[in-house]
DNA sequence: ACTATGCCCTGGGTGC
DNA sequence: TGCACCCAGGGCATAG
C-alpha cells in the first residue's frame, strides 16, 4: 500500500528521468480505462501528448506533475499502483495499465493490479484533491494542528489519523506504527487525548514516516518504487502485520482487531487508553 | 459538522 | 483438484 514514504520515494526516483522531458506517446491499456477521472481515456492520451514535464511534486499520497501549459497531471496509486521508469524495450509488468513514452526513449509504466489508481488532468492540483489537509511531513502539520483536529472528533484516534484532512499521507501502516511509538491504544477516542499524548502522537507520526522514508518505503503487497524495486522498511515495522509476535518494547503478544473497517495492529501491554 | 457504511477491484488464502 | 467465500484498504458517495 503506497503511503507517504512510498509515494515520496517514487517521486525522488522518477524526478531526474522526467524533468524537461516531453511526452511523446500515451497508451492507456484495455482494462485500465477507469484510471482516467477527468477525461475519457482517449482524450487523456491526446491531452498529455506533446506536454513537457516541468516539475514533479507530492502532497500526501498524490503525485503532481507540473506541465508546460500550466496544468497538472495528478496520479494516485491507491492500493496496488506503482509508477516505474523503464527503457522502452523492457517488457511489460503483469499488471501494466498504461504506458507513457518520453522524447528520450524512456518510458513510465503505470502498474496496478486492483485498478483503483487514478489520473487527473486539472488546471490546479487542488481540484484533484479537495478536502486534503496538510502534508504530514510539512510545517503545517504541527502538534497544535493535530491537537485541534483530534479535539473535535470522537472517533478512535487511529481512525482520525487515517483522515487525510488531519494528516495527508498517513495510511494504515503508519497510523498503527505512530500509535505504537506514542504508546497509545488505537481505540482511544481522539478527543480524550491530552496535550502531552497528542504531542507524543505527533512525534510518532513523524518518526514512523521519516524512518520508512530513509529506507525507501515499505514492501507490503504490490508496492514497487520508481525503479521497480521493493522497499526495505518491513524489517523496522513494530506492529503492522505482526499479530501473534512479541512486542519489541514489552514482550506482550501483538493483537489484531478491526477498527473502522480497517485491520488494526497494537500491543495490549504497552499501548494505553 | 461529524460519523458510519458500502462501493470499487482482483489475487491469495482458507475450508469443504 | 475445484469451488465458494472472505480479506486486504484509500478515497469517495451517501445517509443519518
Amino acid at each position: 500500500m503506497p503511503e507517504l514514504p512510498e509515494v515520496e520515494t517514487t517521486r525522488r526516483h522518477l524526478e531526474p528521468h522526467l524533468i524537461g522531458r516531453t511526452i511523446r506517446e500515451v497508451r492507456i491499456h484495455p482494462g485500465g480505462e477507469r484510471l482516467a477521472i477527468t477525461h475519457s481515456p482517449r482524450e487523456l492520451e491526446r491531452e498529455l501528448v506533446g506536454r513537457r514535464l516541468e516539475s514533479l511534486g507530492r502532497r500526501g499520497k498524490y503525485l503532481i506533475a507540473g506541465l508546460d501549459d500550466g496544468r497538472c497531471w495528478v496520479v494516485h496509486l491507491r492500493m496496488s499502483g506503482s509508477l516505474v521508469w523503464r527503457k522502452a524495450s523492457d517488457g511489460a509488468h503483469a499488471y501494466e495499465r498504461a504506458w507513457v513514452e518520453l522524447d528520450d526513449g524512456g518510458t513510465l509504466r503505470f502498474n496496478d493490479l486492483r485498478k483503483f489508481g487514478t489520473w487527473h488532468l486539472v488546471e490546479d492540483a487542488v481540484d484533484a484533491m479537495p478536502n486534503l489537509g496538510p502534508d504530514a511531513l510539512s510545517e503545517e502539520f504541527s502538534a497544535p494542528w493535530l491537537r485541534a483536529q483530534l479535539g473535535r472528533r470522537s472517533i478512535a484516534v487511529k481512525s482520525a489519523l487515517l483522515d487525510q484532512k488531519v494528516a495527508a499521507g498517513v495510511g494504515n501502516i503508519y497510523a498503527d506504527e505512530a500509535c505504537f511509538i506514542a504508546s497509545i491504544d488505537p481505540r482511544t477516542p481522539a478527543n480524550r487525548l491530552g496535550p502531552r499524548r497528542v504531542g507524543r502522537l505527533h512525534a510518532g507520526v513523524l518518526e514512523a514516516l521519516t524512518r520508512s522514508l530513509e529506507d525507501g518505503g515499505t514492501s507490503f503487497s504490490n508496492y514497487l518504487d520508481g525503479n521497480g524495486d521493493e522497499g526495505l522498511h518491513r524489517i523496522h515495522v513494530h506492529v503492522f502485520r505482526r499479530e501473534g509476535e512479541s512486542c519489541d518494547r514489552c514482550g506482550s503478544t501483538i493483537r489484531k482487531i478491526r477498527l473502522g473497517g480497517r485491520g488494526t495492529h497494537f500491543c495490549p501491554g504497552c499501548q494505553r487508553r
